[in-house]
DNA sequence: CCTTGACCCTCCAGCTACTGGAGCCCCTAT
DNA sequence: ATAGGGGCTCCAGTAGCTGGAGGGTCAAGG
């Protein structure tokens, strides 16, 4: 399979596969003509990394996925660790982006949005918390 | 002011306030040695540029509040219009997150997380949806 | 007067995970 | 022969800093 069709099948865009190319997640074979040819083992590597990527695994994390995929003998709890801190790091986050938006919303619901020039969001802005 | 008290009151490490120095958003005057002198309403701006990124703002968002808020006949629509946007982009974010929590929490609960190599969290990046 | 240590300065490189583009080669069809 | 649609590499840029090298400046203590 050339770059073309897999980048269809994997849902990746062709950049992409080249990029974990180069940092060493995938190593396709080549052709005489320097063609990059995927074998259908590549195929899934490409497509767990597309799912894990759109889980919001960094690319440590799919490093570390990937080989502990590749290792029939892994213990299932190193697995559950990397999801799990994942986890953890993204509930944080969603704490963040909600404490955020409590605020935001608070401050555009208090502001007229009008032609006039006060805003309570430039003065929030000014003087906010500490 | 120097720069090393002006980065206590604002909160702001040294290095991102010759950063916002270095991308237009303030300029500080001078002294003769070379040093930075920070005037009140640059110690003023900075403080607002802070919040405006805590409150994850994009620097070009803050940017175009900074000329907002020093432009004394703005129209509160146009600070309102961004903050909106941007409360539309938290939003979005926060949806995408939670979608991700879920299918995440989901897989970690199912792992036995055990020294066993049958792990359902690798099955399902192998697998997932379409 | 000299040194020490805390500041300050500039410039360069690196982080994440790609993305865009230039400039080139290759393959197939007409 | 040529046109188009692949493919290839390498370089640069994105956001928003952060770290470090290599150097100048200032106030206090000996």
């Amino acid at each position: 399979m050339n770059i073309g069709e897999v980048s269809k099948k994997a849902g990746l865009p062709v950049k992409t596969i080249r990029y974990y190319e180069d940092i060493g997640l995938i190593t396709p074979m080549r052709d005489a003509n320097g063609y990059r040819s995927f074998a259908d083992s590549d195929m899934h590597k490409l497509a767990f990394l597309g799912r894990s990527r759109a889980l919001g695994f960094t690319i440590e994390d799919c490093r570390s996925l990937l080989a502990l995929w590749d290792d029939q003998d892994r213990a299932s709890a190193d697995v559950r660790a990397i999801a799990q801190e994942h986890l953890a790091r993204i509930e944080n986050k969603i704490k963040d982006l909600v404490a955020i938006r409590d605020t935001l919303s608070h401050l555009v619901r208090e502001c007229a949005g009008d032609g006039r020039p006060d805003c309570p969001i430039l003065d929030k802005l000014e003087t906010f918390p500490p």
